[in-house]
DNA sequence: CCTGGTATTTCAAGGACTTTAACAAACCCT
DNA sequence: AGGGTTTGTTAAAGTCCTTGAAATACCAGG
């Protein structure tokens, strides 16, 4: 019976400095006064200032002299700022062709960023090109392992939350049987944590999204897969919550055997070129001709009005709201946001799916690209790993 | 900005009493011991004893007499428990076609309920009904509505959670212009909320369960909806959440004007006998010949092994695994609970539907009929009321 | 009928934290 | 140099929880 005890009044002080260290982060990256502390907190001046000197002595924060800027008239002010590389946190997207490392202090500001290719694919070599891509990020911010306060792990793949195994991986031969998890947590002194790499790509867009509602967001390329932020946290569920790549599209498609779900055989970027080559097949003179057809090439003849090209992106914006409507009934989101490589489609795209979307949902969403580059993966796997350092605050 | 403002000593008192009177709650309905309560709550003697000073005097808690039962040898231990008929709350369930009204004390004990027909349909009349269920039900509990802490009303239809507006109510002519919130809230002097009948359905499906996971909960009869929980709590996303009636199955249904969805008019109760007349039709022989046909005719032929009717639930469980496995997919729930009418159907369709929902998702969720009886929706009703008590426990 | 044992409650002293309120410091302007 | 203003510091008071000892009430057994 976890019953929840709160007692004593040292609590009070934990509850208080956990506050005005939040009022602090509020204002980051620009330095506060202790008096505005005081106007956030609605503490009183000497319960902030107790709070202050507790979180200074503990290296949360940093003073500023009171020499810089001061324009009102009257004694300067003492401002603190959160202090520059306390409690860094190390981000890591480990995918089938490279892996990217990142560290973030606790203003979220960058001290590192790594990208290392991945030759050849196997689970062996991965792991040490993981292990390198630690080791270049930790001597670029100039920190050693034991000074790291949380580590994320961004993996394709079903992982499960509780032990943090890979259960399910198709895309990285021999990966399932690896222990991430545990490798890590042998380097590292604080907690790790592995978790879906299209699930930490949606905390990243959520991010961005200052909303607190409900948000699906896709990542949408070769392979397909999806994330639900509730509320500003990842919902999991049993483990495999957002796989919609393995959604059945009503006419069904062949298994290739290579791990991919039917939706991402139906209308993953591959199958939108090969879409785009049988659509130049029976009616020729299209745009689609061209040599080197890819999905972004199918995108573009559609926005210059190739009619063939429309034909295309219509067909598969069609086959994506049916697959993600019933979905989209059952969640009722605020806004479906998409990301991966169809994300730089365009807005032909995007139209589509919002009518067809309007027409199979009672309350539609907003649909939206995302407006996050090639490392939204790791900047969610960096946000997960903040979130979890301010959730178990100062000691 | 809304800062998280804990200050001053008397929050501690606060947040301790709260604690007790949990305590408390949870070995409901037996008194407790205060020597149990210190050990519940990890609070000292002095500290409960204080707590629960309190709480008498506001009229939370009732003193036992040390005089019944008391084994142990030593003084007689003062024993408390929640006193009955303290913070009643009312749950309403508005039907098209009945009524019904019901009184929880904070123990979650019965003290009312009331169950009107509701005779010629019209939103007007309806009114009337739940003013007159709730005047039955005040006087059978003898309570003033003053007395009353909260109140929660099902109704069908889409409620926006912000202003308790009911936006879409397709089985009620008229009921969209009706401000039932507002009606209420004139009457009571406490919180008054509505929800969607699904909803609350599934809040009471999951308060069966112990478990704090993921569940969707279904309700299957001549329409279709469901309610999704998370770790307890209802999710809402935008308002409309749960409509599973208006999943689109492959082949299309005919729209028949009065408002239900595709699915509901492809698998609903009257569908499910449609079905099984025209499979009759073309197959002379079957049991599903018989005059008065209905759903759990249908479910007993399958049962009993009729051919006929074993193909038509097989075709019904089919529509309705390929019709909520995307939503399946993308929530992982650790269930899917199926209420309503059509739960009476035996295990016949629910080891279809699990047959059908293993081969589509990844981690196929437990398919299970739900246990409870027809008053469902209220159960779920004044659940949520005791929550929202709960939630803002003492002064 | 009295005594020891047990479980519980009551009481008083001590410690931790916040608040209030008065005082001191540092800067600007005239 | 002196008033005005903003901010930081300090001491006393109040509230709450905790610790530990004493008191209470009942049972069992001699």
């Amino acid at each position: 019976m976890a019953e929840e005890r709160a007692v004593g009044t040292p609590v009070l002080r934990r509850l208080n400095t956990a506050a005005v260290l939040r009022a602090v982060r509020d204002c980051a990256p620009e330095p506060v006064r202790l008096a505005e502390l005081v106007r956030l907190t609605g503490l009183t001046r000497p319960t902030v200032g107790q709070a202050v000197d507790g979180l200074v002595e503990a290296g949360w924060l940093q003073q500023h002299d009171p020499a810089a800027a001061s324009p009102q008239g009257g004694r300067p002010a003492v401002r603190v700022s959160l202090r520059g590389r306390a409690a860094p946190v190390l981000g890591l997207d480990v995918g089938p062709h490279t892996v990217s490392a990142g560290i973030d202090d606790l203003a979220a500001h960058r001290l590192a960023a790594v990208r290392l290719p991945v030759g050849r694919t196997g689970a062996g070599r991965l792991l040490g090109v993981v292990d390198e891509a630690v080791g270049r990020a930790l001597a670029e911010a100039g920190l050693g392992a034991d000074e790291i306060a949380a580590v994320v792990v961004a993996t394709p793949g079903i992982v499960d939350p509780a032990s943090g195994r890979i259960l399910l991986a198709p895309s990285v031969p021999g990966w399932t049987s690896v222990n991430l998890s545990e490798h890590l947590r042998g380097r590292f002194g604080c907690p790790v944590q592995v978790e879906n790499d299209a699930n930490l790509a949606a905390l990243a867009v959520a991010g961005e999204r200052s909303g607190a509602g409900t948000l699906l967001a896709v990542q949408w390329g070769e392979r397909l897969g999806a994330g639900v932020v509730i509320g500003g946290r990842l919902h999991r569920g049993t483990g495999s919550a957002g796989e919609i790549g393995f959604i059945r599209p009503p006419g069904d498609v062949p298994d290739t055997g290579d791990g991919r779900g039917p939706l991402e055989r139906a209308i993953g970027a591959e199958a939108i070129t090969e879409r785009a080559r049988r659509a130049a097949r029976d009616r020729p003179g299209t745009a689609l001709q061209a040599g080197g057809l890819d999905a972004a090439a199918v995108f573009a003849a559609a926005a210059a009005g190739d009619e063939a090209a429309v034909r295309v992106v219509d067909e598969v914006a069609a086959s994506f709201a049916q697959a993600i409507a019933p979905a989209v009934l059952v969640l009722a989101p605020d806004a479906v946001v998409i990301g991966g490589g169809v994300a730089r489609a365009g807005s032909v795209l995007l139209t589509a799916i919002t009518r067809h979307l309007g027409r199979l949902t009672l309350t539609p969403p907003v649909v939206e690209f995302s407006g996050l580059a090639e490392d939204t993966v790791l900047t969610g796997a960096l946000r997960l790993a903040l979130d979890e350092v301010w959730g178990r605050l100062p000691v």
